[in-house]
DNA sequence: GTCACATACTATGTGAAACACAGTATGTAA
DNA sequence: TTACATACTGTGTTTCACATAGTATGTGAC
């Protein structure tokens, strides 16, 4: 059974493991325009759930590196925050999945490595 | 062509990407016995570069997090210190992989969400 | 009308850890 | 001797997801 300790330690480490990965899951996700609550469900629903107070703070600070662009607009009797990514988001996204699948195929090379005939991943 | 500006960027959030897998590799490599040296090579050759001052310090966190421990020993005339994983580490490192895999299984599928006709990933 | 909830968003401090830089010690080869 | 590789330690900085708290308002139930 997990000490309790253990289960911190992991949970730590799980965050760990995700930070740098919220970046990818959001630009992955406006693919297609949102606004902040459509986003956050899509992402909820992808299977990366993202907290509000995390998710604005980042469509702000993607906006402000350039990388997105967003337009208020009223809909349904509400104001909303629409987000597109820019061609530069685009362009950043883009090497920025290269380079998720260079570390993913990192570990899973390492592994591998020291069992018997190891061959190429 | 390139700003150094979208450069800087892009680096910034390479880094932000590779955090938390650095340790999902040194976990990978010491499937076998290590020490730090030969470790290092080794997650150079894997494709996942870690600076020394990176990889030792991280090795002495895992070690007092009871994830790993090591063992001074002499060799070719050289003090070595050999890190192997413990039974804790090695199974905190099956559920960071299987989360690892759910984060990329997410980011892939929100990559494909709303292209014509999506099905399962 | 009031209340609860969903919708839609803003503000900001904290904590953790990779990074980066600097350093020591020593064996080997030229 | 010198340069380099080998092998490691020490420590401050930077970054940002997380967490918490908050505002505003439309809708439906009662």
């Amino acid at each position: 059974m997990w000490s309790t300790q253990d289960q911190a330690l992991f949970e730590n480490l799980r965050l760990e493991l995700r930070r740098g990965s919220v970046i990818l899951a959001v630009l992955a996700a406006l693919r297609t325009e949102q606004y902040g609550y459509t986003l956050r469900k899509r992402l909820e629903e992808g299977g990366m759930p993202v907290d509000e107070g995390t998710l604005y703070p980042l469509l702000r600070r993607l906006e402000s590196q350039g990388l997105l662009e967003s337009q208020w607009r009223e809909e349904d009797k509400r104001k909303k925050r629409f987000y597109r990514r820019t061609p530069a988001g685009t362009e950043i996204f883009a090497r920025l999945m290269a380079e998720w699948q260079s570390i993913g195929e990192a570990v899973a090379h390492l592994h591998t490595v020291g069992e018997s005939g190891h061959g190429g991943q």
